[in-house]
DNA sequence: GCCAACGTTGGC
DNA sequence: GCCAACGTTGGC
């Protein structure tokens, strides 16, 4: 799951209560879709610093709710604020994250030299989902070159 | 700040 | 339903 650091950092999710916030913000459909029918509370997420000084995976975290809609959708005054959702309509949903741990910075160069991440969504040219699944094989490669 | 890539919008 | 125009993303 990508995050501006200068929105929500690693940082900033390991200091909210109980570690967690809600991934509001998400306004484009796929990404949505995968919050709201792939994901279970409990699988894991890698916390992934996006359009920043050095982009690449920050920490890991998971799954810390069922989808709800975002509320932020629903509030004019917010930079999120949808006009066509109502709240007996909502068009976005969201799950809470649970930040676990700060990692080493493993950047994105270093992704991209691992050849078992080939295939990974982010790494594909182009990408622009904010939120992508990623293989078994895919998470075992990145967390065992997270401990190096 | 640039720009390639992609998603969304809206007229037809 | 097509597709041109436009807006956004995100690495560099």
């Amino acid at each position: 799951m990508k995050s501006e650091p200068d929105e929500v950092s690693i940082d900033d999710a390991l200091a909210a209560p109980d570690q967690t916030v809600p991934w509001t913000g998400v306004r484009n459909y796929q990404a949505r879709n995968f919050m709201r029918d792939a994901m279970r509370v409990g699988d894991g997420v890698l916390f992934y610093h996006s359009s920043c000084a050095e982009p690449g995976i920050a920490g890991l975290a998971e799954v810390a709710s069922t989808p709800y809609p975002d509320p932020t959708q629903f509030d004019p005054t917010s930079r999120y604020y949808d006009p066509k959702a109502g709240r007996e309509n909502p068009r976005w949903m969201l799950v809470d994250v649970r930040a676990t741990e700060k990692t080493r910075l493993m950047t994105l160069p270093e992704l991209r030299d691992l050849p078992e991440l080939s295939d990974m969504l982010i790494l594909k040219r182009g990408n622009r989902l904010s939120i992508t699944p990623v293989t078994p094989g895919e998470w075992r490669c990145i967390i065992t070159h997270l401990r190096k």
